[in-house]
DNA sequence: TTCCATTGTTGACATTGTCAACATAGGTGG
DNA sequence: CCACCTATGTTGACAATGTCAACAATGGAA
């Protein structure tokens, strides 16, 4: 039961893979998660993973999921919605939401990019995405019937948002700003604009 | 010259390679472009195309690279900002932007999602890229000289659009949305909210 | 205690990116 | 007009990788 370094059975082999898988992603990037490698610093063969994901991908995607939930619990930490300014409530979250990418790119990128990590074919991906949707949603109905923001069916309006705040991390783990951006001052002004407007 | 099948000699096999390799990645998806796959479409032997390119990387950043080049050009088209109503202007682009993701979803995929491509180490590719950006601030400058945009700094204003639209197309594309969306709808959706904004 | 399902291992193979050595064409200087 | 050189293309080989099939060990249920 407890895991030890010489049993024949890991005890949590699972587990263990996706912690490693993490780890590597965050060290080298995901190009270095190779179940080889994987399974070299689990102290496992190089197949042992296949008893416990159908392939490669299903693991990356077990990861990726994982990611969901964790950013989904930052941004659920943050999302206090407060009558008194309701900017300040939107741009704690999207704060927290580009701090994480920012903070762990590469795995932000396995969570979207991942070209074969198709969302209908993963469920468990599907949910644990739509998870950080609804806490948007939430967000915006509240503030809604607190008749601070103006009406509307907030569905669409959430995925406004999210693509805000995606797209934000998305260009700057991309480095496709011009200078290292202060990445709290963009998101505060992203956020501002939305909630404010651009027109004159 | 004039390329023949039977030629020691390809002609110009450097733009036949780009070429297929966008068709294959149309057809297929990014992952389905491998040396040798791409070398026989193209009608040569697997290694032909490192006389071109220093290995597959710089190839596929070269097709991506590309793909900013024909999308900057769309957007370009459609760029015409109208003083009658810059909603208008700001939404043909937006909607320009994400049909084109829309109807290419590898294809963007690759311009952005592709781990290996570090816009720093591709000066061409980050060229192309930025050269959107260019148009983004473009359009935000002119409509400000027209006094019907809040006055600021155009450039950070100008990320956040960017971010937004492609935001949008990330999700749609990775079918993040519950629904298939109405396309054009959500882009318009989305580049009102940002200029009306969202506050009551 | 016996036995079987679960979990892990070893060997093997096809695919892939890429290097090194070799081949050919086609334009250029003599 | 011809020999030659360089740019371009080919063939052979290799290491890394994902994954299957066959085998082995474990540990809980009957």
């Amino acid at each position: 039961m407890a895991p030890s370094k010489t049993t024949y059975h890991h005890g949590d082999l699972r587990a263990a893979l996706l912690q490693e898988a993490a780890a590597l992603i965050e060290e080298n990037g995901t190009e270095a998660v190779t179940m080889r490698a994987l399974s070299e610093r689990v102290g496992v063969s190089r197949t042992a993973a296949y008893r416990h994901f159908a392939n490669k991908t299903d693991l990356l995607g077990a990861v990726a999921a994982e990611g969901f939930r964790e950013l989904r619990e930052r941004l659920h930490r943050v999302n206090t919605p407060s009558a008194a300014n309701p900017e300040d409530g939107f741009v704690a979250m999207a704060q927290a939401y580009v701090q994480f990418a920012v903070g762990h790119p590469a795995y932000y990128r396995l969570m979207y990019g991942r070209d074969a990590l198709q969302r209908d074919q993963y469920p468990d991906l599907h949910a644990a995405a739509n998870a950080i949707y609804d806490e948007l949603v939430t967000l915006i109905v509240t503030y809604q019937q607190q008749g601070l923001l103006k009406p509307g069916d907030a569905k669409p309006l959430a995925y406004v948002a999210w693509s805000l705040v995606h797209g934000l991390a998305a260009l700057i783990i991309d480095r496709q700003m011009e200078t290292p951006p202060d990445v709290d001052a963009l998101a505060q002004l992203a956020l501002h604009t939305l909630l404010q407007g651009l027109l004159r």
